[in-house]
RNA sequence: GGCUGGGUAGCUCAGAUGGUGAGAGCGCACGACUCAUAAUCGUGAGGUCGAGGGUUCGAUCCCCUCCCCAGCUACCA
């Protein structure tokens, strides 16, 4: 069994989880799902990134210990998750000991290495940094940031010019390497759109990056002292991006995490970071790549970009009630490109709802059933399922399966837009063969058998299909046709045969609301 | 400023190595049907394919200029 080890990037534990966080969640547990349903040995791994001065700051200005905080915060996350059906198979936090342990390992593994070469091509050396250093931020600032000589968030304070003694990270030396890994491997970066930045990125070559920090102290001590016997701590870089690799050695993960993941699930604002730098610290650890970084889009509200620090200005708490979970799982999935932006608005949930759910998938399961029940005592005939209308259905489920692990791969809103395809010709073909007429006549008894297990079929597979979106609807509606078992466990790479199935028909799968929904 | 990708029906988008009548879904209008969640099916609506110029027998698709939008342009994560 092929393994398929994806993470998703690591959340800042400083604030609550919103639509942003949700949309790369919600897609990665997709993707995990359908690949489930693929045969795949899947691991999940999803987690927080809980170390920095910004957690350390809010924390103190809650006046709670960082360790509290950060396990508040944690437990907030998974509780959403849990809510959201993210099914994730382990969930890493940076402030663990097994990560620290295993970030100093990894860390060592470089100075290891840096061992047997020459002092002016090691990785790690120690260097002074002078920047611009802004009190209000408590931060360096970079000249984007920079106005008229003032940070730009903080523009009545004076920049201060700092210098700092740190470990250093000879990025520089990795940019002809980086790029043959792009000459080799383009898929390594995905979509093409950001593999052009970052190849743009590499054209200009690449500094050296700070790999300890004297400034804040909640984090991972770097491992080794300077030579004026500091201890540092370990910056974001080497403390955030390990936690891939850092996962195998928490009890019981060996095997299921083991290194290298297939996929890294990531949002597109921080695709150098996983595209540049931690390819780099791999090549210097002596570790074998990633196959593959998948940047998605961003899902904005009203204009306004989501991120993860920017504000929150729906509560997924509101998203979730106004159409149940998986309603709102379908509508992010189908109206998000996984590799483009999207939008959120009331009114095209509710028109996605209505349309797709309500009208298209809910009724032609609702009618589907219903005739069975009437016609054939709710007993799926055993016959095969009409020919044409299945080589039609063939090419669609084709295009499903090129959408997770073909030429389309990682796109869950093409596997949704052809299982609609499939769910629309159906109703098409109902009409065609007007199975109501022919249940007037007994002599038309074969041919009716044809049609409603053709109905049934054609159901099932969208039950199958739409699962890793709607894992609890598709469940319902595979238990009304008369499916066994968990729907989670149906195979999308093999036939299903609905022949004999008992159908039974429940109430609608996606009723509309009574009330029309108040207006954004 | 530089670089990259875009600007196609009301909305979201697909598409053509340049050539009979430019497509899909949704929405809308009209018609059909009754198994079904007043659902479904059919038909239609006529969008200067961002603006101007050029190449060509012929461009929306090629070239040039311009306008607009998005992203990237490296140590908050």
């Amino acid at each position: 069994m092929p393994r398929f080890f994806l993470t998703t990037a690591i959340d800042y534990a400083n604030g609550e989880p919103h639509l942003g966080h949700a949309l790369e969640k919600i897609g990665a547990d997709a993707i995990a799902r359908l690949h489930r349903q693929l045969g795949y040995d899947v691991h999940l791994l999803i987690g927080m990134d809980e170390h920095g001065q910004k957690v350390a700051q809010t924390a103190e200005a809650q006046g709670v210990p960082p360790q509290q905080f950060v396990d508040n915060i944690a437990a907030i996350f998974q509780a959403m998750w849990a809510r959201l059906g993210v099914r994730y198979d382990q969930f890493i936090r940076t402030t663990s000991p097994e990560h620290k342990a295993a970030v100093a390992r990894l860390i060592e593994q470089i100075f290891a290495a840096d061992a047997s070469l020459p002092e002016n091509q090691r990785n790690f050396y120690e260097r002074s940094y002078t920047g611009l250093y802004c009190v209000g931020c408590e931060s360096f600032k970079q000249p984007a940031d920079i106005v008229d000589g003032k940070c730009a968030t903080h523009p009545t304070r004076t920049l201060e010019e700092v210098t700092e003694h740190n470990w250093f990270f000879r990025l520089s030396a990795y940019t002809q390497r980086l790029k043959q890994l792009f000459a080799d491997n383009p898929s390594f970066l995905e979509p093409e759109s950001r593999r052009n930045e970052i190849l743009q990125l590499l054209e200009q070559g690449l500094d050296d990056i700070s790999a300890s920090r004297s400034r804040f102290d909640w984090g991972v001590p770097f491992p080794r002292p300077l030579s004026n016997g500091d201890v540092q701590t370990t910056y974001v870089w080497f403390d955030a991006l390990p936690n891939y690799w850092t996962a195998r050695f928490f009890p019981g993960y060996a095997d299921k995490a083991a290194w290298p993941a297939n996929l890294h699930v990531i949002g597109k604002d921080i695709t150098r970071f996983h595209t540049v730098i931690w390819p780099a610290m791999l090549m210097a650890a002596g570790e074998p790549l990633p196959g593959q970084v998948w940047a998605h889009g961003f899902i904005s509200l009203g204009g306004e970009r989501f991120s993860k620090s920017a504000g929150v200005k729906l509560t997924l708490d509101e998203a979730i009630e106004r159409y149940g979970v998986d309603a709102f799982r379908y509508y992010l999935l189908r109206d998000v490109p996984y590799d483009g932006d999207g939008s959120f608005s009331w009114e095209r949930f509710e028109e996605v709802y209505n349309s797709d759910l309500a009208n298209t998938l809910g009724n032609l399961g609702s009618r589907s059933v219903a005739m069975i029940e009437k016609y054939r005592a709710g007993v799926v005939p055993a016959a095969a399922p009409e020919a044409e209308l299945f080589a039609a259905h063939r090419v669609s489920l084709a295009q499903a399966r090129a959408a997770v692990d073909g030429e389309r791969r990682h796109r869950p809103n093409e596997v949704i837009g052809a299982l609609m395809d499939v769910a629309r010709r159906t109703n098409e073909y109902i009409q065609r063969t007007q199975p109501w007429v022919l249940a007037k006549d007994p002599a038309n008894a074969a041919q009716l058998d044809v049609v409603l297990a053709t109905l049934a079929s054609s159901l099932a597979h969208c039950a199958a299909w739409l699962a890793p979106v709607m894992p609890d609807k598709m469940q319902v509606l595979w238990t009304q046709l008369g499916g066994s078992g968990d729907v989670a466990h149906a195979r999308l790479d093999k036939p299903i045969d609905v022949g004999g199935w008992h159908v039974s028909k429940g109430s609608p799968l996606f009723p509309k609301p009574e009330t029309p929904p108040a207006a954004t």
